[in-house]
DNA sequence: TATTGTTATACTCTATAACTATA
DNA sequence: TATAGTTATAGAGTATAACAATA
């Protein structure tokens, strides 16, 4: 009987074996499965990495792209990273009160806010992405530089379809 | 700046825009943040399918679980699906408080609780694996047979590292 | 009328510790 | 002394509705 889909936590708060061996079920074939799996393992990694700067995944998403060219509203931020964009007010909030971003209206349409790192900001977000990229460097150690890019390209069409 | 990890929600509270055009950001390339957003999606797609059988992604799966050949402890059901203990047994109390698990002690250690589905557990089983299936090919609708076999194997040494 | 950001609230999920019974 | 299951609880994340300012 083949299946669907499944989810899994970020984080453990118990230390489990990596991969117990007494249950070796014939699910390693589901793309949801490993979808699921191999995204917990990448935000377990990700989140302890980014605990000594003070970030999590999620606000560190944020930084970046406040980071980037492109200034992202509030919206934007919340369609790309999937969140509500309520929620995004609250992440906003606390980089703002660290002093790491600042809001400042759109003046083209002063109902949004562009989100923008500021030089403190962008100075943690070096270092943050430092540790980010070993940690995810350690998730794909195991495949070749060709296997890694191809893995990429197809993840790509999942996240991003065509249609 | 290449980066590190991302997390996304596996559903969302309001229509938003698949792909919103305004914040076409330099992350397409980055493996962790295409693992959470594909996972996203498939956690959303997973959860909208198997809402019409009752279950969601997390009992769906403790449910084929316990309907394998392996009969599962809780431990090992956490270990595997990368929950904690103590979240397991608030999932199949509530699978079998409606008679689709039984719970009987494990003869060799009589501190573990063997987990098997009971009949009607299966008959669900398998009409909720039928629309987790169809929610499964919508998500690989735009990749070759070739293509979706080669990521389920890159897929897996991610979620499962030969180390 | 519709949209952006915001607030508030209820709900679910996650993390942690402690307890019991078995080993 | 260690492990499986359980309970309780605090915290984080998620879903939803409503509102003010602007379009």
């Amino acid at each position: 009987m083949r299946n669907g889909s499944f989810a899994y936590a970020g984080g453990m708060s118990r230390d489990l074996p990596e991969v117990p061996a007494e249950v070796e079920f014939a699910l390693t074939e589901d793309l949801s499965f490993l979808l699921a799996r191999a995204n917990a393992l990448s935000l377990a990694a990700g989140n302890a990495a980014l605990a000594a700067h003070g970030l999590k995944v999620r606000s560190y998403s944020v930084l970046m792209l406040a980071a980037g060219a492109q200034h992202p509203s509030q919206r934007g931020l919340a369609e790309f990273l999937r969140l509500d964009p309520s929620q995004v007010v609250a992440l906003v909030d606390d980089l703002q009160s660290r002093g790491l971003i600042v809001r400042e209206p759109d003046p083209s349409d002063r109902r949004a806010n562009v989100v923008t790192a500021t030089d403190k900001g962008r100075a943690l977000l070096a270092a943050a992405s430092a540790s980010a990229r070993e940690a995810e460097e350690l998730l794909h150690a195991d495949l070749s530089p060709q296997d890694r890019a191809q893995l990429v390209g197809l993840l790509r069409t999942i996240a991003f379809p065509p249609a």
